[in-house]
DNA sequence: TCTTGGCACTCGCCAGGAATGAGTGCCAGG
DNA sequence: CCTGGCACTCATTCCTGGCGAGTGCCAAGA
């Protein structure tokens, strides 16, 4: 019985504390939330919860505030996970309706998740390294210089131009461009780069050698770099920065480190941690991450993709006093929707 | 005589307040730039820039500050361009070199230009108004689905995803590709449209019409709405967003409005205004813009492109209260290197 | 006519100190 | 185990006086 209300005390605790953003006493708990018991019991609870380490006061004669272990306690045990109103899952739907290429779908969820949040948002763009080849394409650009198009299963486009080290005839293009569609077409892209470099290998053996001039080779080559360029694993799509101005205070110790880390995306992808696919969201609160100058930052992160494969990350970083049912629930919501309109696509 | 000391009065007041970024004082004056005259008739001076408006000062006891009016004389007449040195010419090569694609290339250049003014730096894509159609692609993903592609003389590449309204054959494929080809290649991208309209015209009127089945009208549709497509126009790359942290005081009116607009893109692109060629460098100070709730920031921009035409803008946005002289030389020197390597693409 | 030193004056900024009040911890009684 | 009461702590707020940077003006000198 007390346990119970000690925990109903700390979900007072954050939730106000999170609303008004100073330290609650435990004469205003009780009148705001029926709790049914005199401040004095109150007291009695705070004390045991500070013990414990839950929460903590500022100073001597101030009211508490939740530590982070609070908060997770908060997340891990107190949360029920409210469902988005209908209204905000039509806001949803036409929102990300009518985007129109996988750029703007991207650009639209960080738009909808920084605003369904009030926070700041991020969305990974969609992993090469479990997506699938579905194209490719060459053009030529000149006789010595072709335009590659590597088509992928997510909708990604990579496009490399790459110069010939001789002139390719319209008829080994076309052959060169069917070869590699049936050697990487369909495949996972970490098994197309390997098909590739074998029929690179098959084709200079095969084939008129010395027409070929080293054009396979150097075609593949560019191939297999776009495919593992890791740089577009690492592409990310930033919104409602201008959120961070909720912070309040400590511009210095918590804005601008995460404005740095904003920059950095890198480290954006290192906060937001591993994919979690099927509904799943992650919390980090506070210090738990990697970076400690990021200690009164939390994030709120699930993966998503077609089917239940998380292929990407998306989630919202804020302060550590932030709306975690909230955050949770909307960071869900847009995987969600995501998730269906890579099904579809 | 005394008109050029006031001048030189109206530099040194600037330089000083932008150094230390407090109100500065006739004897501090006198002491740090070597006037050759007492703080008395420095006063006299200053009496006289207060009263014609390029001064102010914020308290009765306190130094003066520069007005807008004052910075603006200042760039106008007093800022000596000074050369980049040839160290920061190197690190500019050095790290524009090395980019892979266009993507890459405006977003290293605003890293660059964010590190070299210390500001928050914009740089916008190259449009595709002024662009030219180097080629199109059409690849078939299925038997009622294209994939566009289209390849713009400034490296830009849109696409598409099509479906037709009937099944379309290897060869109409073919032949389709190479005539939209014929139509729209080379053609400046707002020609290019009214060519692939009317070669659609006459395609549907001299080809077999039944076994076209609209398939010209749709993929040429779609094509159109790509090259129009604005949103593409208004594509933009921010860095140095945590440099606002050197605002110092003055979160709410000035930083957070920014922030909001660092997220709006078409604000920014208002902001940054006309792209200006030849190496002439805009500078907005404070409320000459289009929004009062930036009055006290100022934007230092400039346009880029191949050739001398400039087809895109880039420049950085700082606190009114910034050095102009720096700023305005990155800027510049950043176009150029731009341009330079839009040019040999 | 311009420059300069002197001088009185203004006013923001910065301790220091007292009043305020929210909030706590503890204790004794129900 | 809960509750009311009470003494205590301590951050915050407000006020006040002193300090000093900086000014404007004036009269004298170049």
């Amino acid at each position: 019985m007390q346990n119970d209300r000690r925990l109903a005390v700390l979900r007072a605790i954050v939730e106000d504390y999170v609303r008004t953003e100073e330290p609650v006493g435990s004469k205003a708990l009780v009148e705001r939330h029926g709790l049914g018991v005199s401040p004095a019991t109150v007291r009695n609870d705070m004390a045991v919860l500070e013990e414990e380490g839950y929460i903590t006061q500022p100073h001597t004669s101030a009211g508490r505030v939740p530590t982070d272990k609070g908060y997770r306690l908060f997340v891990d045990r107190l949360t029920t996970v409210k469902p988005m109103s209908s209204a905000e899952k039509r806001a949803i739907s036409s929102f990300l309706e009518g985007a129109v290429d996988l750029d703007d779908i991207v650009q639209r969820s960080t738009r909808l998740l920084s605003q369904l949040t009030r926070q700041v948002a991020i969305v990974q763009y969609p992993t090469l390294s479990r997506s699938t080849v579905r194209h490719v394409e060459v053009v030529a650009l000149a006789p010595t210089r072709l335009l590659l198009v590597l088509i992928l299963s997510t909708g990604r486009v990579e496009q490399r131009v790459v110069e010939l080290p001789a002139e390719i005839t319209d008829e080994a293009l076309f052959d060169l461009r069917s070869r590699l569609n049936r050697a990487a077409g369909g495949q996972l892209i970490s098994a197309a780069a390997d098909e590739l470099r074998k029929a690179a290998e098959r084709m200079s053996r095969a084939d008129r050698p010395a027409a070929d001039g080293g054009i396979t080779a150097v075609v593949v080559e560019a191939l297999v770099e776009a495919m593992s360029d890791h740089r577009s694993d690492e592409r990310i799509a930033v919104s409602g920065t201008s959120n961070l101005a909720r912070f309040g205070d400590s511009f210095d110790t918590a804005v601008r480190p995460l404005l740095e880390a904003l920059e950095e995306h890198v480290v954006l992808l290192k906060l937001m941690g591993e994919a979690t696919a099927g509904g799943l969201v992650t919390v980090r609160i506070g210090a738990e991450g990697p970076y400690q100058e990021l200690s009164s930052t939390s994030v709120v992160a699930t993966g998503y993709g077609p089917g239940d494969e998380a292929i990407a990350t998306l989630g919202v970083v804020g302060p550590t006093r932030m709306d975690y049912p909230g955050s949770m629930a909307a960071v869900r919501a847009v995987a969600r929707y995501l998730s269906r309109i890579l099904d579809e696509a």
